[in-house]
RNA sequence: GCACCCGUGGUGAAAUUGGUAUACACGAUGGAUUUAGGUUCCAUUUCGGCGACGAGUAGGGGUUCGAGUCCCCUCGGGUGCACCA
């Protein structure tokens, strides 16, 4: 009988619908393992050939884990709200709740026709009333505990999205989502305060298992620095502190710089001398957009204050003060002492308008013509007064000591990472609990009466002032002050979409709970997460933001974990065959050029002379426009599941982006059809390795388990590929075959199960135990070895596996090509290892 | 600009971490089966050479009995941060 996959693995997924093999039970006696990916957003497109990628992986992981005898928890959800959905609704004119409910359905589906072993019955929706009411709870106690404040700073404003962004959703001065271009915008906003957790979000790092890359671009994110806080006194008398992480350079500080919003220059305007100047730089420095102010390489611009000076407090000496906006408003105090000597842009602002420089390290080339930043032992102070003579290491404690001796600074910590704008100006998002009253101020919503549901409205679109259309809902936005019973307002701004997500890996261990948002019992017996792949794409996003979520909730008793996720990795992306590559085409394809052109050569060449560069660039994303998109419905359809599965696995390093190619698809249908066609057929006999496979049995089981554990599922799958090559040379035994069901179920698990029970193997391959190697069983008995002289390969001898060293060069030097090799020559040193031996020689004189 | 990672056949990629480079797969070539296409099976496939042999992991240098792996330089690519004082 022939392979039929789409039979098969619609009997299987029947089978696990009923009997929910894949069920978590809280509390069993089993260690528990919690293995977590990145809910899907359900969109209206469906399931992408990407998703598969890391589902599977995880599902391999936790089946593998399942078989060792740990009760898993596996579980899958939808983070729903969000603006594709909301735009898809304005489009097509259906609420956007119908949206989600149709894509949910869609995505189940489709997740169902892949295999994964899920636990069903813990579905999470973040848009259901249920499931928001907990995520609004946790916004009420943030907001009691003093972590969210409304307040009025110029945001980052999308221009296409009509919303506003955190500081995370800026990638390079465009939204992260759309690529519109985002400007600053002064609204008042509702805030997280994310900042309070900076330091602890970069400590606890230490003891996670999280991959290297992870935690440093969360560090870099949080941006901690170390140094000083610095009081200079203008000639007005007023205060001006600096943030600077050289206080060591004090002395070379001549001349000031603020950044154009800073609140002392309006205070001043009166007296400058050129106020015009300084108010039209103002008003250019606050038309630019984000773009335009952080790119690179340009000049630096600025403008002298003319009439208002400053004085170093260390020395006494009067400096200028300059405005610039390469001093951002939001970092530090807004202000900078400059030291041109010894920063590379305060060198350039300083050649550029005529300041002094002043050598205060020596050990660089001259201040005059570049600044000399470092900050090793090779830098000693000079015109430093106290602090002459000391190295840069020793003269910042100096210096931080004089300054809180004469009250004119003190050691200071300052972050990169700004508090989280917490509010959007969109319909399809948690509404936030809080009423504003005229008396009473911001009042938040009794515990009692959340979920506040989203009420029903005619029209979802973005509003071009700003507001949420839920602020043309009056019925809705007039309520009474749950404080003083009043006329209040509620607040009309929803979450963003990283609220839902930033807990819900609590929500699964006890997702039906309705008196809280998980029982202890099931906290504690869950948390933390065990495992938890996801995109690196989220690295500053949604994994900072629940880190910080998860915290908050440990300090106020919620959860019995610090952190929420034992271990993250991270997998690549899958990126799309590149049509105009002649290498990444199919062979029908590359015969119809060659056809047409007459040879390879002259199909290349046109190629190359049509696109350009585009056509020797092997990886591009998917995309419509280029007709790559692959569509895991058609994969499935076309060779089943369990072949999308391996292949998915297969491509290549799991960390790597990887193309998709239709071709390599086949190889591995192919490998399933030969394991269908060794086991189809009962194979009886003792349920025990066959001598002539035993050895390659046992190394494979150990190589498959390892190589799951640390993420190389593609050399996993080869050594199974290795396996079965073996047993078309030596025909498996009942064993034989029996080790190789159970490696291949995690990967592969309908076309395992199917022949699992047709070789009348009991129970279920995915619910047996998974296969134990022997290590003496491992090796032959007879091992080859290499054999080098003088460094170089000069050939190989075969020698049994215990023989001592003494045999096996009595092996090797028996060797015909060796003795000829050895003659004349004197033997200098011998090197014998498990795998080779060799021999350093020299001429007999 | 700074930090980190990487560079291996025609292609995707392996290499127990310093010990026989190219496992596994794709593609290609030849053959068998087939009316044919597809499928399946067998053989070959790093390069040069009929061959013995020689060369070979971006390029150059170094350490070592031995280097894809460690060190230095150059070139090329990726990712992150990006006026953060």
């Amino acid at each position: 009988m022939k392979y039929d996959f789409a039979q098969i693995e619609k009997k299987w997924q029947d089978v696990w619908e009923r009997e929910k093999p894949f069920r978590a039970e809280t509390g069993s006696d089993k260690p528990k393992f919690y293995g977590l990916i990145e809910f899907p957003y359900p969109s209206a497109a469906g399931l992408h050939v990407g998703h598969p990628r890391p589902f599977t992986a995880m599902d391999v992981v936790t089946r593998k884990k399942r078989m060792e005898g740990y009760n898993v928890l596996f579980p899958i959800g939808f983070d729903a709200f969000g603006l594709p959905t909301e735009n898809f609704a304005i489009k097509n004119h259906v609420h956007p709740a119908k949206v989600t409910r149709d894509n949910i359905a869609n995505f189940t589906r489709q997740l169902k026709m892949l295999g994964f072993g899920f636990d069903w019955d813990r579905v999470v929706d973040t848009t259901d009333p249920d499931y928001y009411k907990w995520t609004q709870w946790i916004f009420l106690q943030l907001w009691k505990k003093g972590l969210a404040y409304k307040a009025t700073i110029p945001v980052n404003w999308c221009t296409s999205c009509k919303c506003v962004l955190a500081n995370e959703e800026v990638v390079e001065g465009v939204c992260e989502r759309c690529g519109s271009p985002v400007i600053r915008k002064e609204k008042s906003q509702w805030m997280l305060k994310i900042t309070e957790y900076a330091q602890r979000l970069i400590d606890d790092l230490d003891d996670l298992d999280f991959i290297d890359r992870v935690k440093t671009q969360q560090k870099n994110w949080i941006g901690r620095s170390t140094g000083a806080e610095v009081t200079f006194k203008a000639t007005t008398g007023d205060e001006i502190v600096v943030f600077t992480t050289r206080p060591d350079t004090l002395f070379g500080a001549t001349y000031m710089v603020l950044s154009p919003e800073h609140p002392l220059i309006k205070k001043w305007a009166p007296l400058l001398k050129n106020n015009d100047d300084v108010a039209a730089y103002q008003r250019l420095a606050a038309s630019k957009s984000d773009m335009e102010r952080t790119e690179l390489n340009k000049e630096k611009t600025g403008v002298k204050l003319e009439g208002v000076a400053a004085v170093n407090p260390i020395n006494g000496m009067v400096i200028p003060i300059f405005i610039s906006d390469y001093v951002l408003a939001t970092y530090g105090t807004g202000a900078i002492m400059a030291v041109p000597a010894h920063d590379d842009r305060d060198w350039e602002f300083a050649k550029k308008f005529g300041c002094d420089i002043i050598e205060v390290v020596a050990g660089g080339e001259d201040v005059q013509k570049a600044a000399f930043t470092a900050k090793d032992e090779t830098g000693i102070l000079v015109n430093s007064d106290f602090l002459n003579g000391l190295t840069v290491k020793d003269a910042i404690p100096a210096m931080i000591k004089r300054l809180e001796e004469k009250g004119l600074g003190k050691a200071k910590v300052n972050y990169k990472l700004r508090d989280w704008v917490f509010s959007r100006q969109r319909y399809w998002g948690e509404p936030i609990p809080m009423v504003w009253c005229e008396k009473c101020g911001w009042v938040p919503l009794p515990e009692s009466e959340l979920p506040l549901k989203l009420p029903e409205v005619d029209s979802y679109e973005p509003t071009d002032d700003g507001e949420s259309p839920l602020s043309k809902m009056t019925d809705w936005v007039n309520t009474t002050c749950p404080h003083c019973g009043g006329p209040a307002r509620r607040e009309t701004d929803t979450m963003p979409q990283w609220a839902g997500s930033s807990w819900y890996f609590l929500r699964y261990m006890d997702p039906h709970n309705p008196d809280a948002l998980a029982s202890k019992e099931a906290l504690d017996y869950w948390s933390p997460v065990d495992w938890y792949n996801g995109g690196m794409e989220h690295t500053t996003l949604h994994l900072l933001y629940s880190r910080f979520w998860h915290k908050f909730l440990y300090d106020i008793g919620v959860v019995p974990t610090p952190e929420p996720y034992a271990k993250r990795t991270s997998h690549g992306m899958i990126l799309g065959q590149n049509p105009r590559c002649f290498d990444c085409m199919s062979a029908a394809r590359q015969k119809e050029l060659i056809a047409e052109f007459g040879s390879e050569e002259a199909a290349r060449a046109h190629l190359v002379e049509q696109y350009g560069e585009m056509a020797e660039h092997p990886i591009v994303k998917m995309s419509k426009s280029l007709g790559n998109v692959v569509n895991p419905d058609d994969i499935v359809r076309d060779y089943g599941a369990d072949t999308l599965r391996l292949y998915i696995m297969f491509i290549g390093d799991f960390e790597k982006a990887a193309a998709w190619s239709d071709n390599a698809v086949k190889g591995c249908k192919r490998f399933l059809d030969r394991i269908w066609n060794l086991a189809e057929t009962r194979i009886d006999g003792p349920e025990t390795c066959s001598h002539a496979n035993e050895a390659i049995v046992h190394r494979t089981i150990k190589k498959v388990g390892e190589d799951i554990e640390s993420m190389k599922f593609n050399t996993a799958i080869a050594a199974m590929m290795g396996l079965v090559n073996a047993f078309s040379e030596n025909p498996p035994s009942r064993g034989d075959i029996r080790a190789l069901l159970l490696l291949l179920s995690p990967f592969a698990p309908h076309i395992s199960e199917e022949l699992w029970e047709k070789q009348g193997f009991e129970g279920y391959a995915s619910t047996s135990a998974w296969p134990k190697y022997d290590e003496s069983k491992m090796t032959e008995s007879e091992k080859e070895i290499a054999i080098q002289i003088n460094g170089k390969l000069k050939g190989t001898a075969v020698v049994p596996m215990d023989a001592d060293d003494d045999t096996v060069l009595e092996i090797v030097k028996s060797q015909e090509k060796i003795s000829k090799a050895l003659e004349g020559m004197e033997i200098i040193r011998t090197i014998v290892k498990s795998k080779m031996v060799s021999l350093v020689v020299k001429p007999v004189k």
